[in-house]
DNA sequence: CGAGGCATCCTCCGCAGGGAGGAGGGACGG
DNA sequence: CCGTCCCTCCTCCCTGCGGAGGATGCCTCG
């Protein structure tokens, strides 16, 4: 069994060292490159075919989660382990719509570092804690439909977000939606905004097909 | 700091033995009681207030999904960690629906489950690593390859409207599906305009609503 | 052969929808 | 009482989408 072959990519050349120190300790990790952004990190996980590309997600040029489209989109081997320093929601949701198998944060021990590269290279998925938490929320709020007084954390849905959600996987437009309320179409928009918001969506297409995978809404074929 | 109070739930009694055995051997962490069902569960919850709930999820009379549900709608400080054998998916949305702080498969190594049961007492919450690669699954699909053929019911489209309509149901813009079927964005748009005449419809999200009520888009909660 | 269906592409245009940013009032809990 | 969350609504602005109305080439089938 031959070692993890792992990419850095930083902007920062003394991230890069640290982490190149931390990870070359490991007898079953080895260091084959470096890029300085996303750029520079596609191209090198292109030749390199490395195991795991370790990518800080704030880079110029390109940053880390478009980075991890494309080396997901291009049907590289390569997993990708996102490192932030905050644990930034929006940023958390578009990296793993991207692809990403993992996502910490940098203030953790150097011990799950390894040990998420490990298990990711071994095939499944890490998270840091927190960030799990916030996605939990996420699950657990969707899904509650008359539950008044659950309550209510970061990233969770309002109970009027909800209303607005659910009409709009009718396929009502804003005016109908606000019709259907009594409400205003700029209020319909600010909820709809929350929504895609909350979750780093990009259009209410994908809020409906969240709220259909979610079992928010069940499709008419079949209950 | 007091130690980490946890009620076991299992309904073999050698298996929550096993697990007493295990956990009493943390000087931080404390057994306060055992219920054997996800009914004795909710009443031990209401009178004993632990920190943890150790449930696992397959139970006579009350299941521990159910029993999750309950202690967390009741507003009781406990957080519950769901124990599984199977990584079953639909067992997995459920559970995290109904508001569990993590979800462990029991043949992960003993120390996982102390250290689960630490982070999820520190307000954090943790999924077992194939549990995290499913669930990154459902968030990644949104920009994942399209599934192969599903046998649809929406005869009157020609072939490649039907692959536009996927597309589209995977919440992708016409200039990403342009670019995923390799044809022009003028091409897609005239595409879906042909969908929609089809089917009397108004916008690309009634269209995505017909995708999934048809069949022809299985949502990701429910397969 | 010609007619039709399909797939590809084009322009011009109007508007619903979404981003950014703010503002006010009501409810609830520390 | 003050902070926080929720709901409500506003303006300004810009883009993506869909409508209308074409054009071209390639099939197949009568």
């Amino acid at each position: 069994m031959h070692a993890i072959r792992v990419l850095l990519v930083d902007d920062q050349p003394m991230i890069r060292t640290g982490f190149r120190l931390i990870l070359e300790a490991e007898p079953d990790i080895e260091v084959v490159g470096e890029a300085p952004d996303g750029a520079g990190a596609v191209e090198r996980a292109r030749s390199l075919c490395p195991d795991i590309v370790l990518m800080d997600i704030r880079m110029p040029h390109m940053d880390g989660v478009e980075a991890t489209r494309r080396i997901v989109a291009e049907g590289l081997p390569s997993r990708v382990v996102i490192l932030t320093t905050f644990d930034l929601d929006a940023h958390v949701v578009d990296a793993l719509r991207a692809g990403a198998s993992a996502f910490l944060v940098k203030d953790g021990p150097a011990d799950s570092l390894v040990d998420a590269i490990r298990t990711v290279a071994a095939g499944d998925s890490v998270l840091s804690p927190r960030v799990t938490h916030s996605l939990l929320d996420r699950f657990a709020h969707l899904g509650a439909p008359a539950a008044p007084d659950v309550p209510s954390r970061l990233g969770a849905l309002t109970g009027r977000e909800v209303d607005v959600l659910r009409a709009l996987s009718r396929g009502l437009s804003n005016a109908e939606i606000a019709l259907e309320l009594g409400v205003g179409e700029t209020t319909v928009k600010t909820h709809i905004a929350h929504i895609l918001e909350k979750y780093g969506l990009r259009d209410r297409v994908q809020a409906v097909i969240l709220a259909y995978d979610c079992g928010l809404v069940v499709p008419r074929g079949r209950r």
